[in-house]
DNA sequence: CTGAAAGCGCTAACAA
DNA sequence: TTGTTAGCGCTTTCAG
């Protein structure tokens, strides 16, 4: 390996010239930089990061731990993160945790094992005991992201509760009484959130909630397909249903077209969350879209703010949601 | 920050020793690593992976270079990396070429910077010039994934060729004998490689290839929904379509529906690449899916050969696709 | 079974 | 404008 110390001695100069040179962190001679220049060219130098890191105390990386990979959602906001951070001149390491705080102490410990300067969570339940005490007792600049905990440091997600509750509403405008909902997995503020949404709509017009309509699809799209399927297929069905996350969209949509029934005509349908293809399927969905590009790109903004060294007052950033309005509610 | 020297000194005993007891290097008498254990316990301590890396001349981590990060398909391919990777007590960095060599060139550089251990790229067109020899020189272990690319090294990619062959001879089956075709981005394997077996099908039965029906997509759905548009509304239209990647299969559907063209009936339809929610696309496609999570998988495995030393000749795998028979062909 | 000591390749005072 | 030097926190011979 070639080291500075070889691209020195060739050029003439110091190791700190080289590396003065190569940070552009102090003025340096045209002359001199020039022959530096020519060896770094000649020999094909890379510069050590590890070395870099360990003598600057900071790595310029930025850890991301994610609940499901294979969700195209959170695929997008890897995207946007990646995409903002490279632009700030950080690498992004991302972890899985599967929605399961174990996996993600695991995840979160060998990214802070890795000296990352930031970190970006989006938590799985239960961990505001496990895994953010740990990150915050290193010190580590953190930012939530996706689902909120009661935990003070910087978060940002989208508008959960008004955004069903308008979802619901609609449905509601449309004359529908009986609204079964599919809930996404429990314990995670996002499901508290939608759901509080729900009730609030249903409330407000002065209807129960009922407990045999209200369903949870745990975080799995065929846990809602049975559910759906075990609701829609017994006595006294409601009329309309809504879902809270695009898994349990999924489930939803197969248990439906598994029974035969048509949406809208036999089932009016909403859901919170949409697909990038929605147009293409049968219904088209009325849909409360995520920003996701936003929700990322904040994320990080918050976070190089904080690794910049801020230490005001925590941020909690609610990024809205958009109204996709198509055919699914039974709208023409 | 606490050191190891810290935890040391409290424990009494030296830092080579907790070294060892850390990594389990060498054998250590029971109650110096007890001592050793209650000093990590009672400082909170953490191994510093960035000086570990340094000193033990490797860093536990692999680099993966990819295309589209927003892609699904992509994003299940990050995801069954991951997992492989992470079984294996590697970390995983990514980052985003968006098919394009320079931005590719930064990516693999910073990769190499920062000195994964090896390196797992889903080359973008031109990339054997630019990215791919640099690679090579710095002698991290290699290994290209969803495309080929004529070099020697490892590689792992879906089976091409004759799935598209398949695809399109299924549509001649049909009887079909005016079949358009919408290709991915050129310059890179695939799309060459499913385009021959298009062709291959078509002079397989004596039907030359007809230029006005071969469309370009590049990598953009927008492209192909325009192209698939002026195709379809012009005279002489194709009496069916077979598209060469999900993105090509997104901007066709749009394109025919935005006509009111109807599938099968006005235009039989066929796809390479499958979709997780295909079942609730209207029509329901016929398709050719790719084994993502093996050839994820698969990479994985060659690259931890690479780097444990092996260094036969190079593998060329080609994951075998499954046809997923469902109507937009027009079969019942 | 354990410790001392020499680096890994780089950065950043401090000097000159 | 440049060089010298002392680490960054860890691993790993080599001795004991």
């Amino acid at each position: 390996m070639i080291t500075m110390g070889d691209v020195a001695r060739i050029a003439g100069v110091s190791a700190s010239t080289v590396s003065h040179v190569l940070n552009g962190t102090r003025k340096v001679d045209t002359v001199t930089r020039q022959r530096v220049e020519a060896a770094i060219e000649e020999t094909g130098y890379r510069r050590n990061v590890v070395a870099r890191s360990l003598a600057a105390g900071r790595t310029h990386t930025v850890g991301l731990s994610i609940s499901a990979l294979t969700n195209p959602y959170f695929g997008s906001l890897v995207h946007a993160v990646e995409q903002a951070l490279s632009d700030a001149g950080y690498v992004l390491i991302v972890g899985d945790s599967h929605d399961h705080v174990e996996s993600e102490k695991r995840v979160t410990d060998s990214l802070l094992d890795r000296q990352v300067d930031g970190m970006i969570v989006a938590p799985a339940a239960g961990s505001e005991r496990l895994t953010l005490p740990e990150i915050t007792r290193t010190g580590t600049p953190l930012v939530l992201i996706d689902r909120g905990v009661d935990i003070g440091c910087d978060q940002v997600g989208p508008e959960n509760f008004s955004s069903a509750r308008a979802l619901t509403k609609h449905l509601l405008d449309r004359g529908h009484r009986r609204i079964g909902v599919v809930r996404g997995l429990a314990g995670i503020s996002s499901t508290t959130e939608r759901f509080d949404g729900y009730c609030a709509a249903l409330t407000g017009r002065g209807i129960a909630v009922e407990d045999t309509l209200v369903l949870d699809g745990e975080s799995s799209t065929d846990v809602a397909e049975r559910e759906v399927h075990a609701l829609m297929s017994g006595e006294n069905r409601p009329t309309a249903l809504v879902s809270l996350n695009n898994a349990m969209t999924i489930g939803t949509l197969k248990a439906v077209r598994g029974l035969g029934l048509s949406i809208p005509s036999d089932v009016a349908f909403v859901c919170y969350d949409d697909f990038e293809w929605a147009d293409l399927f049968e219904p088209r969905l009325t849909a409360a879209a995520q920003d996701v590009e936003t929700i990322g790109t904040t994320a990080v903004e918050l976070l190089l703010r904080r690794m910049r060294g801020d230490d005001g007052a925590p941020h909690q950033i609610r990024v809205p949601t958009t109204f996709h309005h198509r055919n699914s509610c039974g709208c023409t």
